[in-house]
DNA sequence: CCCATGTGGAAAATCGATATTTCTTGCGGA
DNA sequence: TCCGCAAGAAATATCGATTTTCCACATGGG
């Protein structure tokens, strides 16, 4: 193949996991409807790539809980569903709590400056590239919980981020006009976090969960979704 | 999620998802050695199926933990580590602690009924076919937590199940000699169950699950394993 | 009229081959 | 002797094509 690919140094690495990435990001935005049929050749197309690489990266987000594989009749895309929205965050609340904790018990300076950081890329972000304040706000909350050193915690922290952020997504702007100061939430979180103070910190950042949480369950409980 | 549970009958289906019990159960009964690395061609041969197959499985694989993808260089089975251990076996007791109770608030005859079945047929495999014994004893542990009616918390489960129980074919030999008498341990945990006495059971279990699990550790801090 | 059975078409799963990348080894120069 | 480079070998990642499986619809029997 002569082509010369333009290899963004981020999105480079391997047709998979290009794949991967661009599929994960069509689901969780709702570019992928829940439920919908994904039929390989499409995505093919699509994404301008062969068939290997998009199966490997369906299977791939099956073990995210994404995309669901049936047998001998292809991959669709996960449901929704008011259950699984509440046990999404009723896990969610548990494993960050777990995991805060033990990231404040752990804390170093190094890991104050890096969510302290973190906190101020988000910021800056804030309103002027959506696309990239998601992935920052994603990362900001991934940081509070990166000195808990258990990178398995981690990883299930960090899928039922994308899952319940799919919810919100699908919401979609039914959510911006109850937009309450996140920001000030943000910040309450991670003055708690710099202080050390696990009880405040955990008490700040489950509210903050489960604030957007009730809204959106009652969205999915009178069928505005779905 | 189809894949995920233990389907003690059926061995056929598709070739990929063959594959994928093969190669879960050669990793984590050790057949493969931690860090080994898996050329696709072997194993295909080993299997005696197609290259598709197999790196579909070792991409399912590598989202439970077991296996490890390095970009464009392949795969190798996942490295084992104290630390490693030690998260995983953490994680478990919180994990399972929190399914447990779940479980039990939520019990209902049929679920009574599922977990005396599941002990009794444990029980019957005892000291005859080991190998079913695994899987019957890997389904008596999940049937406990069975009500807790969370799927996702469940697979979290099955999958730290998974690399515990990896962590103790390795021991091997070594873990024989201190059994003390773990049929015990199941019918205590299975009565505080039955009787829907959560703190009992939970605190039952978690000791069932520290037993082994410091003298594991011990092993690895000694350097017997690894 | 309803259910069972057969048939055509579409999609998935898998295979075989190619292209790309990485690893190894041996040679030459410092 | 040691380091670096380069060519060959090996393994991976990917593609295109084949085989298998499933689904919808029609057709005929009960």
């Amino acid at each position: 193949m002569n082509i010369i690919h333009v290899d963004v140094a981020s999105s480079a690495r391997s047709a998979t996991h290009r794949a991967y990435l661009a599929l994960r990001k069509m689901i969780v935005t709702g570019t992928l409807k829940p439920g919908e049929k994904l039929k390989i050749d499409g995505l093919r197309k699509r994404l301008d790539t062969g068939a290997s690489p998009i199966r490997e990266a369906l299977s791939l987000l099956t073990s995210d809980n994404l995309v669901e594989r049936i047998d001998q009749r292809g991959f669709r895309t996960a449901e929704i569903s008011k259950a699984n929205f509440e046990e999404i965050l009723l896990l969610r609340c548990q494993l960050e709590d777990l995991a805060l904790r033990e990231s404040i018990v752990n804390a170093t300076d190094e890991w104050e400056e890096l969510i302290v950081l973190a906190h101020h890329r988000m910021n800056r972000a804030k309103g002027k590239d959506p696309d990239l304040f998601e992935d920052l706000h994603k990362a900001f909350h991934m940081a509070l919980l990166e000195s808990a050193a258990s990178p398995i915690l981690l990883k299930f922290c960090s899928q039922l981020y994308d899952l319940n952020i799919r919810y919100r997504y699908l919401a979609g702007s039914a959510l911006d006009y109850q937009r309450r100061d996140v920001g000030d939430e943000h910040t309450g979180i991670l003055n708690a976090a710099v202080a050390r103070d696990a009880d405040t910190a955990s008490e700040r950042l489950l509210n903050h969960y489960r604030m957007t949480g009730a809204f959106l369950s009652g969205l999915l409980g009178n069928g505005t979704l779905a």
